[in-house]
DNA sequence: GGGCAGGTGTAAT
DNA sequence: ATTACACCTGCC
C-alpha cells in the first residue's frame, strides 16, 4: 500500500496509512511491545525515528502527523507492523480453540519491528519489575541522557549510556540492573556486539548472542527477537504466560518455562509470537477485571 | 505498611 | 540440566 501525503494549511505534516483490517492501534501499542507510547483516548503519541508523532486510527487507516518523506512513512509501516496479514494470522491461531476465544478480544494486534537497542535495554530494565515503574525508569534516562524532541526526549545513544556512572543511572531508578545497562551500552558502543547486523543472523545465531549479554536471559531475549528483529517463533515466558498456558493448555499443571516455549513453537510455528500476544493479552485483561471488581467491592475508608 | 512485580545471575546438586 | 536464593525499589 502506498501513503497519501494531505495538504494541510495547519499542521506541517500530515499523512494517511491505509490499513487492512483488522489491525488495532491501541491494541499494538498497549499489549506489552512498547513502553514509551502513550494513548489517549484514540491519539497515540510517541516518537519514531528521533521524531515526535502523532496517529489516530481512522476507517481505512491510519491519520499521522510528524513524518516529514515517503521514506519515512515506509519505515513507520514496517515499525508499526501495518502490513502485518493480520486477517491470515487470526485466521490460523483460530484453529486452536484456546486462541479463537482469546482473540475475540484480542484481535488486531500487530508485532511491531521496534529498534533493537531501545528493546534490548527496556527489556532488561523489565526484569523482576513492574509496568508503571518500567515507564518512569525508561522516560528518567530519555529525560537525563537523550536529546529534546518535541515535548519528550529520544531514547539514549549507546554511547551516551556507556559513559553515564552507576549513581546516576540508579537515580533513573534501574536499581540493581543499572550494571547490566551500563555493560551492554559499552559492549553495543565498541561494536563488541553489532545490534545491526543481527538482523541478518539466524533466529538461534541472533539469539545466543543476546543471551551472552548480562542481564538477558531467555525471556528478555526472546522479547528482543519478536519486537525488533521479527523472529515470529519466538516465545517469550513470562509469569502470565506461564499462567495463562499452565491454565488453558495443561490443566493447571505446572510447566517450566522451557516446555511451555517448546510446546507453543512446536503447536503453532513461525506464529507462536503471535499466538503469545493475544494470549499474554487476554490473561492482563481477566487481571484488570478482577482488579476493577475487587475496587468496587472494597468501599474507600 | 508489606508483599509484590513482564527474570537473571550465581552457586550447588 | 535442574533447583534455590538474592536482588533495587516504587506500586497497589
Amino acid at each position: 500500500m502506498t501513503s497519501l501525503r494531505v495538504k494541510d494549511e495547519v499542521s506541517p505534516a500530515r499523512w494517511f496509512l491505509p490499513v487492512a483490517s483488522p489491525y488495532n492501534l491501541t491494541r499494538t501499542l498497549s499489549c506489552g511491545q512498547v513502553f514509551r507510547w502513550h494513548s489517549a483516548g484514540s491519539i497515540a503519541t510517541g516518537i519514531f525515528a528521533g521524531r515526535p508523532v502523532r496517529v489516530v486510527q481512522v476507517a481505512g487507516g491510519l491519520s499521522v502527523e510528524g513524518l516529514t518523506e515517503r521514506e519515512e512513512t515506509r519505515q513507520f509501516r514496517r515499525y508499526l507492523g501495518l502490513d502485518e496479514p493480520l486477517a491470515t494470522i487470526e485466521g490460523q491461531l483460530a484453529h486452536d480453540a484456546v486462541l479463537r476465544g482469546a482473540i475475540k478480544r484480542s484481535s488486531g494486534i500487530a508485532l511491531m519491528r521496534q529498534d533493537p537497542w531501545e528493546c534490548l535495554i527496556s527489556f532488561i530494565i523489565s526484569a523482576f519489575n513492574n509496568i508503571p515503574k518500567i515507564e518512569q525508569s525508561l522516560g528518567r534516562l530519555a529525560a537525563r541522557f537523550g536529546n529534546p524532541v518535541g515535548e519528550g526526549w529520544s531514547f539514549p545513544t549507546p554511547e551516551r549510556l556507556a559513559s553515564a556512572s552507576l549513581r546516576s543511572l540508579r537515580a533513573c531508578w534501574l536499581g540493581y540492573r543499572a550494571p547490566y545497562v551500563r555493560s551492554v551500552a559499552r559492549q553495543v558502543a565498541n561494536r563488541e556486539v553489532d545490534l545491526a547486523t543481527l538482523e541478518d543472523a539466524s533466529f538461534a545465531e541472533a539469539r545466543k548472542t543476546l543471551l551472552a549479554l548480562p542481564g538477558v536471559g531467555e525471556k528478555v531475549a526472546d522479547c528482543v527477537l519478536l519486537f525488533a528483529y521479527g523472529h515470529g517463533v519466538a516465545f517469550p515466558v513470562d509469569v502470565w504466560i506461564q499462567r495463562v498456558v499452565e491454565r488453558r493448555y495443561f490443566g493447571g499443571r505446572p510447566q517450566t518455562p522451557r516446555h511451555l516455549r517448546a510446546f507453543a513453537q512446536a503447536r503453532f510455528g513461525s506464529l507462536a509470537g503471535y499466538a503469545q500476544q493475544h494470549l499474554y493479552f487476554s490473561g492482563r485483561a481477566s487481571r484488570s477485571r478482577r482488579l476493577a471488581e475487587t475496587a468496587l467491592a472494597v468501599p474507600r475508608p
